[in-house]
DNA sequence: GCATTGTGTACTGTATACAATATTGATATC
DNA sequence: GATATCAATATTGTATACAGTACACAATGC
């Protein structure tokens, strides 16, 4: 799902600040003053000071006016807080799906299922936080309700922020992993009750036991 | 809830522009070029710049990239999308409320309630949606689930500017404030089925049937 | 008459310069 | 030694200037 065309350096800045934040390049705490940034990427200050901006909308970066932006610090009341409010809205998200857009959205859903467990195979960590969020994503899309994918898609950052954080060992995230599938079974069944169930369990799951913890 | 201590010209232009679009003095699908804004509020452009763009985050404004950005058209379906959405969320703000919480917010929301009625008896239209758009945020924030709050807040700009789009009928309006009331004494009772069940009702009810249909 | 191309204008995107404020560290005071 | 005060500095907030792009409209060809 291409976003946007990434001409403007605000566009290009803002990718690449998502990345070093969410990738743990930037942690949680540091601050990050805009001139710095502007000679790291090369460009003046003004893409740089868009960029934050949007991004604080995101809640990846808090801003403390007329003195310094810091890389927003996720605690472990505020990933219970979104853990909720995700699984609220990917609930509504399934209630919304009808037969047609199933249909129309089965193959890539499989697909990022199916990618998730192969990156996991392989250890690529990165790359099944990656796949599970285009997973979800997918799945909100197929409602088909514009304000329920827009809001998704902004807490969005959050949630992968959320999932590093969290950690999990190996055993837990493949189990989690596996729940994909059988999410999607019970759709095609159409036993919504029971998929919602599941997500339930999926996003919910011994959440935030494994929180790491943010250092300044 | 004091959001901002709005010193910055950026969140002056914020609020002003906010405040002329959801008036109605903006409306939706009108140009709006940084710099004739700029002269109109005798800032340069680089704060008209912010708060265009803040409010595009916030789906009040569209930008066209390197084109020009114009306030957002909004139309049934999305009206629609939002209900929904709006609907799930406030449900699981009642699900989270508990008696501490109530007793603590309980002053707050029959005020909101009560200057809603009143603002009603006088017909002051632009009171009643404000007062109503503040009761259902501290209903929001009984939940005190941040990322929910957080959510709420940021659709509440969309939400005000459907209510308006909206144009309903006096004796409806007025029916509809008069489950304010009803939606606290549930909420006093713990029955929080029927209470979600009244809210459903509140939001929903006949939600597009009036809109207005938006001009370019 | 209609489509296509070219040109001018208006607007956005970005850089830079300046003003205003917060932070830091040193100094003074108790 | 701890606290308060003040100056120096660093960083944000805003204005302005310039570059680049999209759009409107005229000119040209069919």
């Amino acid at each position: 799902m291409p976003k946007c065309i990434q001409n403007s350096l605000s566009d290009q800045v803002y990718t690449m600040l998502k990345e070093q934040i969410l990738s743990g390049q930037l942690k949680g705490g540091m601050k990050i003053p805009e001139e710095s940034l502007a000679e790291q990427f090369g460009v003046s200050r003004t893409p740089i000071r868009e960029a934050i901006r949007r991004l604080s909308e995101y809640g990846l970066i808090t801003i403390k006016p007329r003195s310094h932006a810091i890389v927003s610090i996720i605690t472990e009341q505020e990933a219970n807080d979104i853990a909720k409010v995700r699984v609220t809205l990917e609930q509504l998200a399934i209630d919304s799906i009808d037969d047609a857009s199933y249909a129309e959205n089965v193959k890539e859903l499989s697909r990022y299922a199916a990618d998730c467990q192969y990156a996991m195979g392989i250890g690529d960590r990165a790359t099944v936080f990656e796949q599970d969020s285009l997973f979800h994503l997918a799945l909100v899309r197929s409602s088909r309700n514009s304000a329920l994918i827009n809001i998704c898609e902004r807490l969005d950052a959050k949630i992968q922020q959320l999932r590093i954080a969290q950690n999990l060992p190996e055993d837990e995230l493949s189990y989690y992993l596996s729940q994909h599938s059988q999410m999607m079974s019970l759709l095609r069944n159409g036993d919504k009750e029971a998929c919602k169930q599941l997500l339930y369990e999926h996003i919910t799951h011994d959440l935030t036991r494994h929180i790491a913890g943010n250092r300044t």
